[in-house]
DNA sequence: CTCACGTATCGACAGATGTCAATACGTGAG
DNA sequence: CTCACGTATTGACATCTGTCGATACGTGAG
């Protein structure tokens, strides 16, 4: 990436959004960042697995199979989910689990109703 | 594209997502159309100028000094809101106005909480 | 009808994105 | 230490995406 220096991981979403404002440009940034990566099917599939699973968390390993992807392909996606603020990792022994951190979602979406 | 043939047109989020239970390729393709077209800053802007406009809707020539892109490339990014179903277009006159269906953002984000 | 004007479509192009195979990294087991 | 195994990074490639200028389409004014 050309990435600006600036800003960075797990864009947090920001305040707010009054009626009658226009959102700068840093939010609209933010904000897009995060829908962007709900905007893949593979990824949506993904933290819906997440989300369902019984322990509310799972590692790679478990999400391979189920999205029909290489490994290195769902690790990747995990990265984009994790940077965008959807989901926070944890490295347990040899595992990496992922957990949904749905506030994030919620309030993207609440600062466009504006 | 290599698009399928099928669906299309303004998606419609679909009902639900119960706890435990994944969400189908169609939905998550659906939910995907839904948050990609959120997942670029200019059509974030785009949606809050709407929202956040005093009629709530307004047309595109009101929308490219705002956004500093050209006329095309607005009605480009107006005609990807529309095709999700974000925001509808009445035509009036000569001019397009749009206005956010702000339900499809909340109805997806509710499908991932699940 | 003809013209002006707001909007949409087309063609082109640079840059971003999703995917994989190959490989490097880290951690627990022996 | 060494090895096996789960995960992350790299490099490559085809496709998608955002943007523009040029142009076509539709509608109200004259």
């Amino acid at each position: 990436m050309s990435t600006p220096p600036a800003t960075e991981a797990t864009a947090d979403v920001a305040p707010c959004c009054v009626l009658g404002e226009t959102i700068d440009d840093g939010l609209a940034h933010d904000l897009a960042k995060v829908f962007k990566a709900l905007g893949d099917p593979t990824r949506v599939k993904l933290m819906s697995l997440i989300a369902g699973s019984s322990d509310g968390e799972m590692c790679v390993c478990d999400l391979t199979e189920p999205v029909g992807l290489s490994q290195p392909t769902v690790s990747h996606h995990m990265k984009l989910l994790v940077e965008a603020g959807l989901v926070a990792r944890e490295q347990r022994g040899r595992w990496a689990y992922y957990r949904p951190t749905i506030d994030t979602l919620a309030a993207a979406a609440k600062a466009l109703n504006a």
